[in-house]
RNA sequence: GCGGGCGUGGCGGAAUUGGUAGACGCGCUGGACUCAAAAUCCAGUUCUGGCAACAGAGUGUCGGUUCGAGUCCGACCGCCCGCACCA
């Protein structure tokens, strides 16, 4: 009885629900469904602190919520394609497949050992064929829709690797494998159409309600929208023959009348014109290509151009020409390519215009500044104001000038009004083995075909070699040999794989009915989504769950669902953080390796030679600051690890992970474990309340029920730090009331009932063996959720503060809603009150009704 | 640079949304039990002064609103995160 065998404990359980199916689910229209998914884990080979984290906070509210009488659907799989299965397939000679089955088998052991309440039926992977082949219809479906397309585009290239790098994969401009510098090629890359729904996506952001503020506002600045106008410029100079006009985007057309140059990227077909009969331009080209991504030239920033012997003519002012330049800072991806520089209300425009003596002419002063010498000086005006020296505009604010200008671009058919975005489409092409391969064949007759739906899956071939440089499905001999679908003849299949993000933009979906021979039957799809509560890292923010959104308008247009947004509430989680440890030599020392001598210094735990302490941080592989959690869960148990991920941080905080935090925990499971295994005589379960309580066990009755009542709250609310608290404070009341006054024994009998089901989606092995060993039949998991008396909430009297001067000096105990003529009485009795008066006059007495009294001298 | 968030005891964090600051936990101090240790239990623990009663100060800094401010407003300081030449 001393202390919890968690082993055997835990074990049994999980065994138990197991064997019962008590977590299998399907459709019932009797009950309201809810669906609580966790981000669904990439198979590295094991578990770490943040899935844990993660996976209890999902299985709190899964078990929570199924105890409120949900539905509920609460499934696990693996987002089981990328790059590191390579990596390892060539560090240790396996096969990419092998790897990733052995770490799911590993991971899954992991996963059951943490008492998930997960209907493993439903496990899905999505390296497995039988998960692939539904999205590989869905491309062709979204091809024929016009929502993915092909089209050439920049790419990083690794001339020593010859392939493909992902931005994530160039470090300061080299290839993070190879170290060679890396090169931008032009490749046809496969592409979403994500901008279609660039409006829709940002204007629904509004209505999801149960999303954190912070991503709703990541998501809405990487939409970027902006409104501003196309605007033509007449081209004129020594300029191509068939360039007649230059087409730029701006949101600032009121200051149309300050333009002093154009300026167009370097990709920009104009500048790639000019170029072909001008070395220098060439030269100056390949420069902002070569320079483009890399770290330096972001950080200087340094505004250089080309200037070009065209020139263009104002809109508004026939005599006018302002030189065009090719610029290192204009993005052939926003816009047009192409700008009008305007140095007085721009930055950019007034470092360009200063380095290459351009004209900077103010279009509008602040209200207070005289027209007539208001000049820039280093910094450009961004103000709202008055427009000056800008004709039909002179005298209008910014916004009137806006849409006056507009008006007159559009009547003369100089330009138009138009919204822009900053997101761009999705290019899903990855020159890599280990991913979906993208069904469509290349035939020099017939151009780009669809794999016939009847020939799909297309599966990746076995024997591949991983180790020679470039992707390794354009290196296989025989895999991409194929015969046209069309005309027969010979022809090639597509050997670039899906961005593996393409996986987990549906799976949430696929969760809902994981064996149809469709990707989804659709009344599992209709019944189970959107997802109720989704939880995952914040790392997420912008790509996954954006990507997400707009699959799942894809697929509603495709015809696959009925809904717009795949996620109805997100929760997302902070940072596990733990100490980091160096020795003298600076090098990072894992915790195990470390210790704490009894003054408090921290020693290498072999030399005993000092060490320095270094802040928390996100546990990483580089500063060695990792704790394993299947080494916390062999020690105390999975209860416990999940009571310490719950107990200290607000979900959405990071969490330091401390011993003394996870001791902590332990000690709790231990008291709990003690405090009901030790309790004498109880009354069976169910038996009446007995009338003679005494004012001690009536309390603790009370209590009970307002902990019952609060914790239902904080749970509602993902404040789980706080219900833990409130838990441990019922656990005090209980352990300290007598068992002697007249009612206890019930009230005790009461209150372990309560915090047994209050822990049981916390702790849920502790929470069902105390349980049956309290008497209970059924088992806790098919126990409905307590529910609190709300005539106990309330207490008879209460405790006011009183104030003198705003300052506390006592507090009276009355009876609660006694008039407020009494409270004052009473408080201006009180001796520590009198004493702060002092003879002085009351000018006046604030009651606030079972608050606070303040007395105002 | 732009956008957002956060600053509360030795530490993680509470505070009914303007009403008794510091719940709960960790740590620490003292005590009980023990030959001893661990475990457990009891008491204390914001700071300053005082044996104490008590008094004063106190939620990053400065100012404001209010009977009353951790909470609202303004300015500043510091830390963290996201985006970053987006015209």
């Amino acid at each position: 009885m001393s202390r919890y065998n968690f082993k055997e404990n835990e074990a049994k359980w999980q065994a138990l629900w197991d064997e019962r199916g008590c977590f299998a689910v399907g459709e019932d229209s009797a009950r309201p469904k809810y669906y609580v998914l966790e981000m669904f884990p990439y198979p590295s080979g094991r578990i770490h602190m943040g899935h844990v984290r993660n996976y209890t906070l999902g299985d709190l509210v899964a078990r929570y919520k199924r105890a409120r009488g949900f539905n509920v659907l609460h499934p696990m799989g693996w987002d089981a394609f990328g790059l590191p299965a390579e990596n390892a397939a060539m560090e240790n000679r396996t096969h990419p497949a092998t790897w990733t089955r052995d770490n799911i088998s590993a991971m899954r052991r992991q996963l059951k050992a943490m008492g998930l309440s997960y209907d493993w039926s439903r496990e899905i992977a999505t390296c497995d064929p039988e998960y692939y082949r539904f999205e590989q219809k869905m491309f062709l479906d979204f091809l024929a829709a016009g929502l993915a397309y092909r089209r050439d585009s920049w790419v990083n290239w690794d001339p020593v690797e010859d392939t493909v790098l992902a931005n994530e994969q160039v470090i300061d401009g080299r290839g993070w494998r190879s170290g060679a510098p890396v090169e931008k090629r032009r490749l046809q890359q496969w592409f979403l159409r994500i901008t279609a729904y660039a409006e829709d996506l940002l204007a629904a952001l509004r209505s999801l309600e149960r999303w954190p503020d912070r991503v709703r506002l990541m998501q809405e600045n990487w939409i970027g929208r902006s409104e501003g106008a196309y605007i033509r410029f007449e081209l004129t100079g020594d300029k191509p023959a068939d360039a007649e006009h230059l087409e730029i985007y701006t949101t600032r057309h009121d200051t149309l009348f300050g333009a002093s140059f154009c300026a167009v990227a370097a990709d920009h077909p104009l500048a790639l014109r000019l170029a072909e009969g001008d070395p220098e331009l060439s030269a100056f080209i390949a420069e902002c290509r070569r320079l483009g991504t890399s770290e330096a030239a972001i950080e200087s920033a340094e505004k250089r151009g080309y200037r070009t012997a065209v020139a263009a003519r104002h809109p508004f002012m026939a005599e006018r020409e302002v030189p065009v330049f090719v610029a290192n800072f204009v993005l052939m991806e926003y816009g047009t390519g192409a700008i009008f520089g305007c140095p007085a209300h721009d930055q950019r425009d007034l470092e360009f215009a200063r380095k290459y003596g351009l004209d900077v002419l103010p279009v509008v002063a602040p209200p207070e500044a005289d027209a007539a010498t208001f000049a820039i000086g280093d910094e450009p005006y961004l103000e709202d104001g008055v427009l000056i020296n800008s004709d039909f505009l002179d005298g209008l604010d910014v916004a009137a000038a806006k849409a006056e200008m507009a008006r007159r671009l559009e009547d003369s058919g100089a330009g138009e009004r138009a919204v822009n975005y900053r997101l761009r489409d999705w290019g899903v092409s990855r020159q890599r083995y280990w991913g979906c391969p993208i069904p469509v064949i290349h035939c020099g007759e017939c151009g780009v075909v669809p794999v016939p739906e009847n020939d799909l899956p297309v599966t990746l071939p076995e024997d591949v070699d991983l180790d020679s440089p470039g992707n390794p499905l354009d290196n296989h001999p025989t895999w991409s040999r194929v015969d046209c679908p069309q005309c027969g003849g010979a022809a090639r299949r597509e050997t670039d794989t899906f961005d593996t993000f393409f996986e987990s933009s549906w799976y949430f979906a696929r969760f809902c009915s994981p064996d149809a021979d469709r990707a989804f039957r659709r009344e599992a799809v209709d019944y189970w989504l959107p997802v109720d509560q989704y939880i995952g890292g914040v790392e997420h923010a912008v790509l996954h769950l954006l990507y997400s959104r707009f699959f799942t308008r894809a697929l509603r247009q495709c015809g696959y669902l009925g809904i717009d947004e795949p996620f109805a509430g997100l929760m997302t989680q902070g940072m596990i953080c733990h100490e980091t440890f160096r020795d003298a030599d600076g090098a990072w020392l894992p915790p195990g390796e470390v210790k704490r001598l009894a003054d408090g210094a921290m020693v290498r735990a072999d030399t005993g030679a000092a060490v320095t302490v270094g802040r928390s941080e996100k546990m990483s592989k580089s500063r060695k600051n990792v704790v394993d959690p299947e080494a916390i869960i062999d020690a105390y148990g999975a209860d416990t690890a999940r009571l310490f991920m719950l107990s200290d941080s607000p979900p959405d905080r990071d969490l330091d992970w401390t011993e003394a935090g996870i001791e902590g925990a332990w000690r709790y499971v231990n008291r709990l474990w003690r405090m009901v295994n030790g309790a004498a005589d109880l009354p069976p379960p169910g038996t009446p309340m007995p009338a003679d309580c005494s004012a001690a066990a009536a309390d603790v009755h009370r209590t009970i029920h307002k902990t019952v009542d609060g914790v239902t709250r904080d749970l509602e609310r993902f404040r789980f730090n706080t219900a833990v608290a409130r838990i441990r404070e019922l656990t005090n009341r209980l352990e300290d009331l007598d068992r002697a006054e007249a009612g206890a024994a019930w009230v005790v009998r009461e209150g372990f009932d309560a915090v047994v089901r209050l822990v049981g989606p916390m702790m849920p092995h502790l929470a069902e063996e105390l349980w049956q060993r309290l008497g209970h039949a059924a088992l806790l998991v098919d126990t409905p959720w307590p529910e609190a008396d709300p005539a106990l909430l309330e207490d008879e009297t209460v405790t006011i503060g009183v104030q003198v001067n705003g300052k506390l000096r006592g507090t009276v105990d009355l009876p609660k809603d006694c008039g407020d003529d009494a409270v004052e009485a009473e408080a201006l009795q009180l001796p520590g009150v009198a004493r702060a008066i002092g003879g002085k006059q009351v000018r006046r007495v604030i009651v606030v009704p079972n608050r606070i009294v303040n007395v105002v001298v």
